[in-house]
RNA sequence: GACCCUCUAGCUCAAUGGUAGAGCAGCGGACUUUUAAUCCGGAGGUUCUGGGUUCGAGCCCCAGGGGGGUCACCA
């Protein structure tokens, strides 16, 4: 690894610290206290008296700012709870000492500082520092203090640079813990048990996806990495618990973009004698609470679009949906030339050749969504488009699904009532089939031990999976799912480039 | 996969085809309540890579690479 002069120069003052008895990477701190912990402490120790704090405290965090003016020294220090200012005074803290901090210590670098709390002449409480150690000298530079790192490839592909110079992009990872904690909170109180089932899957099932293969040597086969849990959790409820939930990454092998990654987290949840109808009020329910631990209650903004999650949300067959905003209805139309012809002539854009189900999303997509900024549930699609949903008693041509769009754009989720005929659901893998020998590679291959476990009997249920990442999107305000991805997938760097970040430093390294 | 945009100092950004600059960071110095501290001085470059055009290329052309966007693909 080539150095830089100014990591040479941070190199140089490692080994000035150890040549000086000092670890530049010691063991141990002894943090007494947060900063926060400490600003909040003095500020109601301060309510008796004026203007310090006598009571000793030991901080830590990394530098942040440093401002020397003669035997004078200012700096903050940034912990994971907060930031706070240090005064540091020549005549306080010895000759020796001030000097280190002025030749040794870098922006970036982790300290340790110790002394009283006061507040100062323009009123910002301080640390007036009478030790201080270092806790992890820094070879790189921070990115710059004012703009923050910009550069978009540097932030995702060096995430850890952006959380450390972007506090709001520590903030949305925080939400997205905490919206996390909540949906997991909501469903255990309603009794939901939360289980875990393959990632590495001999067969793959329970969405349109193509997926990622892989190879087991020991049992030299094939495995894929599941694009969804569906049927593994269906499973389950065969096997008697009535409601089962998983939050699990799925990996779907296909292209990125703001709404897609190649793994992305799935939030699936199976509840025993329910149906689409109740699920519907039980994802209100869902969102409701998750939205209102991000925002403390159900409004909020999405890219400028004022969202209020408050239920009911309208619920709205997709065949009408279309209808209302594209004039046209697609039961007058079963003829896929007849429907795309009148699909044109209605404004779409749509390529020749597309099949029937495929021309209805396309309406979907560019008639309806554009529509639903507030949150709406579409009900009842087509059967060709849904192999897993069981059909309405009074129109076999449809479905009992739904899903909830928010923000024009977000596809929030995807539900039905799940097919327990096990002979429908045989014949309805084996359509997939024939799709899939007709060349569809995201058609679903034959479960035959689902159909098996079937046949042992699945009680009506109402199943929903609902994408994470989306929603944290959503309620984060983020316009990428990359922003709330903490490591997005990126294209491996040309080898040349990657072989320069493993290669020894050795040569560099001061002595051990 | 197609098209458009983009890549310049550690970071943030400049530079009508004519000596590659600034701010921050860093280095040397002044300054004992500053906070984007201020002031003085100096240092820092494979302009993503490789070709080409030109007397001369960061800039124009071709090819390649990374990233972003739009579309396609896709819940």
């Amino acid at each position: 690894m080539k150095l830089s002069d100014l990591q040479d120069i941070r190199l140089e003052k490692a080994r000035a610290l150890r040549d000086q008895g000092t670890n530049p990477w010691p063991n141990r701190a002894q943090r007494t206290r947060t900063n926060s912990e400490a600003l909040a402490r003095f500020e109601t120790a301060q309510a008796a008296d004026d203007q310090t704090l006598v009571e000793p405290v030991t901080l830590v965090g990394r530098i942040a700012s440093l401002r020397h003016m003669g035997k004078t020294l200012f700096a903050h220090i940034e912990d994971g709870h907060g930031r706070i200012q240090l005064y540091i005074r020549k005549d306080a803290i010895g000759d020796d000492v001030y000097a280190d901090i002025l030749k040794l210590y870098d922006l970036g670098d982790f300290i340790q500082a110790s002394g009283s709390l006061f507040r100062t002449r323009t009123g910002e409480i301080s640390l007036r520092v009478t030790q201080i150690t270092m806790l992890s000298k820094t070879i790189n530079a921070p990115p710059e203090k004012w703009h923050g790192l910009q550069d978009v490839e540097i932030r995702y592909r060096q995430r850890y640079l952006d959380l450390l110079s972007n506090e709001e992009v520590r903030r949305i990872f925080r939400v997205r813990a905490r919206i996390i904690t909540a949906i997991r909170a909501f469903l255990d109180q309603r009794d939901y048990l939360e289980v875990e089932t393959p990632t590495l899957q001999p067969l793959y099932g329970g969405a349109a996806a193509r997926p990622f293969t892989t190879h087991h040597h020991a049992l030299d086969q094939e495995l894929y990495l599941r694009i969804a849990d569906e049927l593994y959790l269906k499973r389950l409820l065969v096997g008697g618990y009535e409601r089962v939930y998983e939050i699990c990454k799925d990996f779907r092998n296909e292209g990125i973009d703001r709404n897609h990654s190649p793994e992305f987290t799935m939030l699936e949840f199976y509840e025993a004698y329910a149906d689409y109808e109740s699920m519907m009020d039980t994802v209100e329910a869902l969102i409701v609470s998750v939205t209102t631990t991000a925002h403390g209650g159900p409004r909020f903004t999405f890219q400028d679009q004022e969202i209020d999650v408050t239920p009911p949300w309208p619920r709205k067959t997709l065949r009408d949906a279309i209808r209302d905003t594209s004039g046209i209805d697609y039961a007058d139309h079963p003829e896929q030339a007849d429907l795309l012809r009148v699909a044109r002539e209605a404004g779409a854009d749509i390529e020749e050749g597309t099949v029937w189900p495929r021309i209805v999303d396309e309406l979907l997509k560019q008639f309806v969504r554009p529509t639903l900024v507030q949150p709406t549930f579409l009900i009842d699609y087509p059967v060709e488009l849904s192999p897993l949903a069981k059909r309405k008693t009074d129109d076999p041509t449809h479905v009992e699904r739904f899903q909830p769009i928010v923000g024009r754009v977000i596809e929030l989720g995807n539900a039905f009532t799940e097919l327990n005929d096990p002979l429908d659901q045989l014949a309805r893998f084996q359509v997939q089939q024939k799709d899939r020998d007709a060349g569809d590679v995201e058609a679903m291959p034959i479960d035959l031990d689902y159909v098996t476990a079937l046949m042992y009997g699945m009680p009506p249920t109402g199943g929903v999976g609902i994408g994470i990442d989306r929603l944290v999107m959503l309620l984060a305000d983020q316009p990428t799912l990359r922003d709330v991805i903490l490591f997005p997938a990126m294209r491996r760097l040309p080898i040349e480039n990657a072989q320069n970040s493993v290669e020894s430093t050795s040569e560099e390294s001061p002595e051990p």
